[in-house]
RNA sequence: GGCGGCGUAGCUCAGCUGGUCAGAGCGGGGAUCUCAUAAGUCCCAGGUCGGAGGUUCGAGUCCUCCCGCCGCCA
């Protein structure tokens, strides 16, 4: 079955924080895992570069629109190395032109569907969230998101029917067809829906947008809305805007498989009310399953522009390395709610599961593969206690992390990975390979230290299977170290130098 | 204002449909092995599970109210 993962695409106007990463690193886990399982797997990105706030951005610094947008869309982009992200596509809605199509032919679809209507209205606009607001939702007059003052806007836009699929919406996330997760957000959804969807505006002026955006089809003086545009992208990336149905949108989206969206609590109305209800519109399948994640703080504030290098997803793989930031937004930030990030506690985090956990165990073993077998992984011949349990914490973790991943819940799922170096370790102490072996001295083989060794090298390299969604370059550490060259495995040397000292 | 939810050991949090649910990790205290990056393993937390009532043979686990947080919507 087919598994189609999507990130968000971000506004470009600023460079990509720690925030995001961890929603990037969430769904490329997804992604790696489903391909470690053999599934057929496309992971998607991109960046969401219509918005009016681009405009402004370029403005303030007084550089071309599109300018500002290649240069920041290249930073989010090129996050795929220094994350490790294993994207199969990334999309930029002002350049792809397969987006521009698409968006036309999902809004020809909707109109044909009779769904849009001409309205002449007066809103409150804040071009930070690209929304209109309510007086009653404004904190002292003022966004309560951004804290900047909305703008009035008074104008004749297209609308959209969304109260036409409030029936079918809600029937969707009921039933489950529309898998929301975790169930908080479903019902936030539920009660969204139920206290009465109204249509909304799906274009603005050409001259409110400042000419910067996608025509309307058939109206040249208004662009469509930037999150209609944006949320397209799920679909316009895999060809919808082609002449004929191309063999990408029928496999990862027409089918029978998964659609997973991976979005932030922020935008959960866009992704679960809105998009759905512009694919029934459209006569479009829908996403099976959106996945929700919360926010993170640094150092107990939230993250600004002023938070600086500390949430530069970059730069702290510049300091710390891959492994160690993936590895915390994967083992501490928890399922629900929001996750401080501190560099003490990434710090931390690392050196005890990295260093001290993974590195500090395959090392051990292998050096005893050495020590003991002149670095020979022996052929078990008997089965002890001790490993025996080894082998059943190995066979059951997998099942373990596919059940975690499966509800969305990373923290566990890492714990899982971690139950084999904890078992494993404890399967040395229980074994005691080192009085094994100078029992030997009198001469005779010991069996038992044969299958112990046999046994902690296959933990490890289950560790290391396990381990490549979360980890990638750790775990293929891991596997080449358990690994014989010429029937004997690599001297070991330290896996994991400590952050911390 | 309306509707979720949360408040469990110093810290971060697990606890599904009520009866080994009083837990894990970290920190802290103690012991111990030596293959290993002074890493590993083992033991130690008597916390009234926010407060007060109630339902029940029995409630962190259900109900009511109160206090304190937070989310969504208006």
């Amino acid at each position: 079955m087919s598994y189609y993962v999507t990130t968000t695409i971000p506004y470009v106007n600023a460079r990509p924080h720690l925030g995001f990463a961890l929603e990037l690193v969430q769904a490329d886990v997804l992604a790696r895992h489903r391909r470690a399982r053999g599934g057929a797997v496309r992971f998607l990105s991109g960046t969401d570069e219509n918005s009016l706030k681009n405009v402004l951005a370029a403005e303030a610094e007084g550089v071309a629109v599109q300018d500002l947008v290649d240069r920041n869309a290249a930073a989010f982009a090129a996050l795929a190395t220094p994350l490790a992200l294993s994207f199969d596509d990334f999309i930029r809605t002002s350049r792809d032109p397969r987006h521009r199509e698409g968006v036309a032919q999902l809004w020809q679809r909707c109109a044909e569907a009779g769904d849009f209507y001409r309205k002449a209205y007066t809103g409150l606009y804040c071009v930070g969230c690209e929304a209109f607001y309510g007086e009653a939702e404004l904190v002292d007059g003022r966004c309560p998101d951004h804290g900047t003052e909305p703008q009035t806007v008074s104008e004749e836009n297209w609308f959209f029917r969304l109260s036409r699929y409030q029936d079918r919406l809600r029937e969707l996330v009921t039933s489950g067809e529309l898998r929301i997760e975790p169930v908080s957000r479903r019902n936030e959804v539920l009660a969204l829906i139920d206290s009465g969807l109204r249509d909304f505006s799906v274009s603005r002026s050409r001259a409110r947008a400042r000419g910067w955006g996608i025509p309307v089809p058939g109206d040249e003086d208004q662009v469509v809305y930037v999150w209609w545009d944006a949320l397209g992208n799920y679909v316009t990336s895999l060809g919808l805007g082609d002449d004929a149905p191309t063999e990408d949108f029928a496999r990862w989206w027409a089918g029978d498989g998964e659609r997973v969206h991976l979005v932030g609590k922020g935008v959960l109305r866009f992704h679960a009310v809105y998009w759905p209800a512009m694919l029934l519109s459209a006569g479009l399948p829908l996403p099976t399953r959106v996945l929700v994640h919360d926010y993170l703080t640094v150092s107990g504030r939230k993250i600004s522009k002023s938070s600086g290098d500390v949430v530069d997803p970059a730069a702290l793989v510049a300091r710390y390395g891959t492994d160690a930031v993936r590895w915390w937004l994967l083992r501490e930030v928890p399922r629900v709610g929001d996750a401080d990030f501190t560099e003490e506690r990434l710090v931390a985090r690392a050196d005890a599961d990295l260093a001290d956990g993974f590195g500090n165990l395959v090392h051990r073993v292998v050096t005893m593969v050495h020590r003991y077998r002149d670095g020979v992984v022996p052929q078990p011949t008997v089965e002890t206690t001790a490993t025996a349990e080894l082998r059943a914490v190995c066979a059951r973790a997998s099942g373990r992390v596919d059940a975690a991943l499966d509800a969305f819940d990373y923290r566990a799922a890492a714990a899982a990975v971690w139950t084999l170096v904890e078992e494993a370790n404890r399967c040395i102490d229980r074994t005691r390979p080192w009085e094994l072996a100078k029992s030997e001295r009198g001469g005779a083989r010991s069996a038992a230290l044969d299958a112990a060794l046999a046994a902690l090298v296959a933990a490890c390299r289950a560790l290391g299977e396990e381990l490549s969604p979360f980890l990638p370059a750790a775990a293929d550490r891991v596997v080449r170290r358990c690994t014989p060259v010429n029937g004997v495995l690599p001297e070991s040397t330290p896996l994991f130098a400590k952050l911390g000292g």
